[in-house]
DNA sequence: TTAGTGACAGGCA
DNA sequence: CTGCCTGCCACTA
């Protein structure tokens, strides 16, 4: 457990209900602006027994980036229970939804 | 050690 | 809107 990754677990609790984070962002606060891969690596790992919020991360274009029946369907279904509008190609608009550290809206 | 791969990002056509 | 390409980094065969 590098002490990235526990920054980027931390940050990804953040999240307010309701809102979504890109792979992106949360690299960028962790201080890797490079390692949008590795979150989703450290999502893909620890996510269910971290108690983590994984449904509120995204990719750059607001769109879920799993294959359908592949935990697509799910992270969908948990976003729309958070009141997210997602669309069946998993899309989000993030001019709505992104979240801003700082600029506590929710 | 090398090569392929992926829950990504950005730039460009 | 769709691809295609490059950069990135951990993991695996």
């Amino acid at each position: 457990m590098t002490p990235f990754t526990r920054s980027v677990i931390k940050l990804i609790r953040l999240i307010p209900h309701g809102k979504v984070s890109t792979y992106g962002y949360i690299a960028n606060m962790a201080g890797n602006r490079r390692a949008a891969r590795q979150i989703a690596r450290i999502l893909h790992t620890c996510s269910r027994k971290q108690d983590l919020p994984w449904h509120r991360v995204v990719n750059r274009e607001g769109r879920i980036s799993l294959k359908p029946g592949m935990g697509f369907n799910q992270q969908k279904t948990l976003l729309q229970n958070e009141k997210v509008q997602v669309d069946e190609t998993g899309r989000i608009d993030l001019e709505v939804f992104l979240w801003f550290p700082g600029t506590m809206n929710d």
